[in-house]
DNA sequence: TTGCTCCTCACGTCACGTGAGGTGGC
DNA sequence: TTGCTCCTCACGTCACGTGAGGTGGC
């Protein structure tokens, strides 16, 4: 009773999915996310609940996981594990991907306060008659207060 | 007046950056990030000041920016250019920046939320026979419930 | 002078991008 | 049968990783 119903062809499944095909190719390859199916032609049959594993993979690759540690985090044991392992399993990805989201945005958050440091200062700067450049180390320190400037701006001085 | 003085060697420079040699020489490769010396025996030097400047361009790439895409935020404009230019550039920066946090965080948001949808479910399975697997589409949709998983179990499953 | 750091090639790698040339499926 | 989609090589690319072999600097 396998609903071998319903399945996607390669092409179809990465538009859904938001990637292409030689992305998708490359998946099986490594053993991240196999096609459910293949017809005698050799095309690939994908489930529509395999667009969820394509977004987790995607997802982890952008909070820094290599390959290769998504394939071991998202590998499914052996058949006849027992029912722990796969509870354990799935809590263990959970886990990761929550430290990773709370280290992540805490970054981003941080971000945006140095943006807004750095509109603050730059803000500042135009009523001032220096300019950044060689001849003046860039503004740094600030000749108008003395001070150090906001990292974002130093960067873009 | 330009000081000269209390440079950093890129061995200095890269452990302060949080990256290494290849990186940093790859980026004056690109013109993305210019020693501000070199010795006469072909030393770089760097400005401790820059260090900012290697966190901006991490950051970006991050966002997801390809590095041609950061030097041509990042690249300062002619000498000649008029003052409104400096400050029109940075800008541009911050809000291409900003945007791209905003939507960053507003994902990575999304995702704890599936994180404790996947939770909550997870736990009402372990009071449950059934197992996913291949005879039953992976418990796609749950023979419990018979509502569609939540996203992240049904790519960990 | 010794040793540590730096230099420039240059080939390797990861995660795909992009054709070439050929075949499957409704 | 036509045309669109898919197939498998296989070489190219981006952002570095990693030596090889040699020189600079306090």
């Amino acid at each position: 009773m396998t609903s071998t119903d319903n399945l996607l062809k390669i092409g179809d499944f990465a538009r859904m999915a938001e990637t292409n095909l030689r992305t998708l190719r490359y998946y099986e390859e490594l053993g991240l996310l196999l096609p459910a199916a293949r017809s005698t032609g050799g095309f690939r049959y994908y489930r529509p609940s395999d667009l969820n594993r394509v977004r987790l993979i995607w997802d982890l690759q952008q909070l820094g996981l290599h390959l290769d540690r998504i394939a071991s985090l998202l590998a499914r044991p052996e058949a006849d594990s027992p029912k722990e392992s796969l509870a354990q399993r799935i809590n263990r990805a959970l886990e990761e991907h929550e430290t990773l989201l709370k280290g992540r945005i805490q970054q981003l958050q941080e971000q945006q306060l140095h943006i807004q440091e750095a509109r603050k200062k730059l803000n500042d700067c135009v009523s001032c008659p220096h300019r950044p450049g060689a001849n003046n180390n860039y503004c740094e320190p600030c000749l108008a207060t003395a001070e150090t400037l906001p990292s974002l701006l130093s960067a873009l001085f």
